[in-house]
DNA sequence: TCGCGCATTAATGTATACATTAATGCGGCT
DNA sequence: AGCCGCATTAATGTATACATTAATGCGCGA
């Protein structure tokens, strides 16, 4: 669950680690505001580069910053987890397409395929969280070997953007069953270079997934995660 | 021509306008690189707000902060640019397909079928230039109709990115007269509703316009731009 | 002479001091 | 009593001073 940005070990990178971090543990909850100076204190850094940070985790669309009204930990309405979905949708989809095109190595169709073996595995124990770990790891690691790098980071960016709220629903959602059989088709797809088909499936994935979360945020009445 | 981000009258948001024009303009040249000191001595103001502002464009994917060696104004590779164009054919597709659902005023309509008007004329006279500036408009209008915030900023971005790509090969391209029968096909889609057409006919829009890119690329051997 | 390592220094990274601004409430005016 | 406007002040925005770091070149030694 650790962050990704080290580039560097400045504090600037720290802060922004650290605060993503603190982000998705709820720490700092959603909706929640705070000044830059708590959160200079809280990192123990001066505001400088606590400031610094913010302004990358706005552009990552984590925070809000609201002059005078402190920096807002975004929070994430049903309209933001529609219009998120439907990127994740279009990417990810076109990764999965031209990753059948290219020739990967057997070492990154295994990892593929490890993952999907894990997702299985966290499933006939109940173990949830493992299996969003999983189902995380297959989404990223699909789109990496997509080999477009802005699309890794857009989905990545995205990604965090309904992080905490994917996790949040978790146990409330039925069990994803359906869930392994369309990735398992995704890499057959993939494996057997037909990229049309590794499109298509997963972008039926990924639609059902998407109308999946829409009904249980009615269901659940949930405004904001 | 001018920027985008008018958030506030901040000296950082003011640095991230005028340094996004300047890049525009060519007044810092892709590939070159900039001190922090240098910078906010060109835009009066002190390092803080300059150093913000390079975050911020760096998020944008419009320049690299690489410390002690400068600020590099970065260049677009062919690689690149088919990262992008890719990126702006699934996006601006999902967008079409999606303000083909929506019901859009009349004034919408109108709006997007002038800028198609505008289009033939400018090429009529061979005002390249022109022509440029109201097939971005078209895109940035066709896009925002789409309804999906996150989509509009994204292809923002993207679209950016190759800006200056481009208006530089503007003259070396074919006249782009197939162009504008896809654009009026696109419109007469979303406005009879129908999103599949609107979204196809888009899509290979665009692959056509990669297609045509990719291939002045290596006929003109363009390393970067 | 060649190469290694340290001193120098230029650039960035960080902290802090200072300026500006907008929210807040108080006081006076009507 | 209600409301307008100014003073207060807390927060952000900006500049600058200071710390750290990595590139550079010089000098010493082999």
């Amino acid at each position: 669950m650790n962050a990704s940005k080290r580039k560097q070990n400045s504090s600037t990178m720290v802060a922004v680690d650290t605060l993503r971090d603190l982000i998705f543990t709820g720490d700092l909850p959603a909706g929640s505001d705070h000044l830059e100076t708590e959160l200079a204190e809280a990192l123990s850094l001066s505001r400088t580069p606590v400031r610094e940070a913010l302004l990358v985790l706005e552009a990552q669309g984590l925070v809000e910053i609201r002059p005078r009204k402190g920096v807002r930990i975004k929070p994430i309405s049903p309209e933001d987890m529609g219009e998120i979905y439907d990127i994740l949708t279009e990417l990810e989809s076109l990764a999965a397409g031209t990753a059948a095109t290219r020739d990967l190595s057997v070492g990154d169709l295994a990892a593929l395929e490890q993952t999907i073996n894990e997702m299985d595995r966290a499933l006939s124990i109940g173990d949830l969280a493992a299996w969003a770990k999983a189902d995380d790891t297959f989404h990223t690691e699909l789109v990496r070997l997509g080999g477009n790098s802005r699309v890794t980071t857009i989905v990545a960016m995205m990604s965090d953007q309904v992080r905490r709220a994917r996790l949040a629903t978790l146990d409330l959602r039925p069990a994803p069953l359906q869930s392994n059989a369309d990735h398992r088709a995704v890499l057959t797809a993939i494996r057997s270079g037909d990229a049309k088909t590794a499109r298509r499936t997963h972008h039926a994935h990924r639609t059902a997934a998407k109308t999946v979360m829409i009904q249980l945020i009615k269901a659940y009445n949930l405004k904001t995660l």
